[in-house]
DNA sequence: CTTTTATGATGATTTAGATCATCATTATAT
DNA sequence: ATATAATGATGATCTAAATCATCATAAAAG
């Protein structure tokens, strides 16, 4: 009995804000005051962890895994804003902009995040004026990541989008020139604003080409200096 | 002598900053603080407010006129990310998240602009908490304008982009079914990802099939209901 | 273990919209 | 006022990529 109450006490004052990025701007107290208002959770791949329209009332923090944040159009038309993996926020830009979610989520693969109580997170903001400075940092780069993805969608044709996601995949999430993504086709062509034939046709040619190996969905670089280049000129 | 010398000081004193939005949310002596790293500058048409790749070192508030924030690539092409008019902020995504300017912006009317040091503006963001809240909802907004964009941009085809731009010049710029626009046919192709072209091809038809009105740069929505149809069947 | 459903792969066909070319009209500069 | 440049307008042509169709393979469900 005793052991166990010492237990759920224990528990219930545990700090689930991580010590890295911006919550490192954050008092033990704030910590504490936040984590009461957070929600620990466990994804599978397909899951949902919010839905387009659904009341936005949550921030949601990616403690480990990859999920897509994507919008659905009509006749089954999918679009994939970004992804999103460890130390990144989703569903920040609902927040406080917007009563309910602007699109949706899900887990691209087996995904810790931790749900924090807008209102909460709100409180922590408004009184932390170093965290709040670095939330508008990250914010910015969103609005910059988007505003660039916007730019290649409309300047860049099939070969350097599917150039551009390579490399996202090679530098941004998996740091390496060799990797294995969940994704299927679908997903990929989504990413990219393409079709699913389209974008296996144009994965194919760079195999074709010696640009890079491909078996399933384990993608090898063989030259990044091409890569590049096709992504730069698009 | 006597006069012009409390001119001066008057003019030393005097508060730029705006009774509006979110600057309600600043004390007396916030203001006063900020108003003193602030120049208010007037553009003309075609005038550069900022350009991409320089040092980014103000956050540019919009006191009247309207301007256009946009992305140059290769080879002359360019495209138009937003549009922003009075009370709305420009730069903002590049202050705290990138030393450069991600994008340029230029004056589409003769235009009045508030350029705030982003210093100051960090130090009034980081010790006033509603503040940094109200612009946290702003900038969430901002992001799910872009990422709106990006999702029409993939999923609509030009009828629909073309009908988009039309309600947004209606409902958000002008609140007028009847409008003149300063913008060129080839800029209105940058702010919905096409060519000048096929951008005057689709009004025409638009025209024809007496949806609108079109003389030069007014335009007369003859049709709203067809409008917000094509708009949404894209 | 077999049936059913998702995924990956290719070919054939179509099409929206870019590109190229030309000319009229309206601004801007000399 | 006249020359020069920028804009608007249309037609002809071309092409990247969507769509449609089919089949193989892999994964999931019965």
């Amino acid at each position: 009995m005793k052991d166990y109450s010492l237990n759920s006490e224990h528990l219930n004052s545990k700090n689930l804000i991580p010590d890295t990025g911006i919550f490192n701007y954050l008092t033990n107290d704030e910590k504490l005051r936040l984590s009461n208002n957070v929600t620990l959770m466990n994804f599978e791949r397909q899951d949902i962890l919010f839905k387009q329209n659904m009341p936005s009332d949550h921030v949601v923090y990616i403690v480990s895994g990859l999920i897509k944040i994507y919008r659905g159009g009509r006749g089954y038309r999918v679009v994939c804003i970004k992804l999103a993996g460890p130390g990144e926020f989703a569903a920040l830009s609902c927040a406080y902009a917007s009563n309910i979610y602007r699109y949706s989520a899900a887990a691209i693969e087996k995904t810790v995040a931790l749900m924090m109580r807008k209102e909460a997170f709100r409180d922590v903001l408004k009184n932390n004026g170093m965290f709040s400075v670095s939330l508008i940092s990250l914010m910015g780069k969103e609005i910059i990541e988007v505003s660039n993805k916007l730019v290649n969608f409309s300047m860049k044709q099939l070969p350097g989008r599917v150039a551009d996601m390579i490399r996202y995949f090679s530098e941004e999430v998996f740091n390496n020139t060799e990797f294995t993504v969940a994704l299927t086709r679908q997903e990929m062509a989504e990413l990219i604003g393409t079709t699913k034939e389209s974008l296996i046709r144009t994965l194919n040619e760079f195999k074709h080409d010696k640009i890079i190996d491909l078996e399933g969905k384990h993608i090898k670089i063989i030259s990044n200096d091409l890569i590049k280049v096709l992504s730069e000129i698009g």
